[in-house]
DNA sequence: GATGCGATGTTACAGTGTATCAGTACCAGA
DNA sequence: TCTGGTACTGATACACTGTAACATCGCATC
């Protein structure tokens, strides 16, 4: 019912897909913005796996038992997720993950990708930001959003290996 | 001929074109790698746009006059391309631009992709790296590659406008 | 010439994302 | 109550991005 085969335990897991639709019911309730069952149950596939879900994996898991739920359909309720700050898109997989945070609007965030269990974490760094903001002073660049997404090994898995 | 209809014009554009190509002729040669037409094809027209380009605009720009280049074979000189650092995939674009430096291996670089005119830049910055391993070390991430792509307005752009 | 290898050509197909139109639910106001 | 507007969803079609598999060609080497 739910794939536990990857090394993964690091507490962000399942729990907090209840945490997320928490999370985003209270947000669109504040927003004054519909949380529909479609952006629900997307929300909820993509918040119960640590792995980013593509869109049309997501569209399968929520079709079945007389339900077909097409992809744009997804698509939509993806953007909606991901304009509000609950889903992030990693571009390096054209896939999604739940956001794990409560950092507003999610600027400044760096995934981690794992290569070896395939999970996704997230972190900030305002040191990061700060350099990165002059490093983009001094090139005359006015930035209005930015990806950073770092593909290694987790702290999981590093563990795990006999020989680091 | 030439499309230079995007108010861009750092100096990065067309000129290093031939540049690109030396340097890569240079490259293959040292490395004994072939470095085919179509390899050389596909960079020629990867240079002389600022702009990022799709793999199949590429193939179109290559077919014509009893020529035609499917796109597979545009992907791989692509792949040969980018492994030897002389172009670079932008993810949030799915597209690919010639690098512009001499940069080894392509590690640390910034992407600056102009919203208004399209174009590209590159630079790097030694301090974000830093900042970034460090935080990567906290987060016990072993990292073995990494995207950094940030859009806005470059400063050509900002310069036209009438208030900034 | 035979063999092996890398590069390319060709076809087919899988995966990702968008455009467009139609239908539905719900709410505000006449 | 009816009507019209808005937001969401369903459905189809299509464009774009990328890969798998196999055939062919050129070239170096035996």
């Amino acid at each position: 019912m739910h794939d536990h085969s990857a090394v993964h335990d690091h507490g962000a897991c399942c729990g907090n897909a209840t945490d997320a639709l928490a999370r985003a019911e209270r947000l669109c309730a504040e927003r004054d913005l519909q949380f529909t069952r479609l952006r629900r149950d997307v929300l909820e596939a993509v918040a119960s796996e640590a792995k980013p879900l593509g869109a049309y994996d997501i569209a399968e898991r929520l079709s079945g038992q007389g339900r077909r739920v097409a992809a744009v359909s997804v698509y939509r309720a993806l953007d909606f997720l991901t304009e509000n700050g609950l889903v992030h898109r990693i571009a390096s997989r054209n896939a999604f993950v739940s956001c794990g945070h409560q950092h507003g609007d999610g600027a400044g965030l760096v995934f981690l990708i794992c290569r070896t269990c395939g999970s996704i974490d997230e972190t900030t760094s305002p040191e990061v930001d700060d350099q990165l903001d002059r490093a983009l002073a001094k090139a005359g660049f006015k930035p209005s959003s930015r990806i950073l997404e770092v593909e290694g090994e987790c702290g999981a898995c590093l563990g795990h290996e006999p020989n680091p």
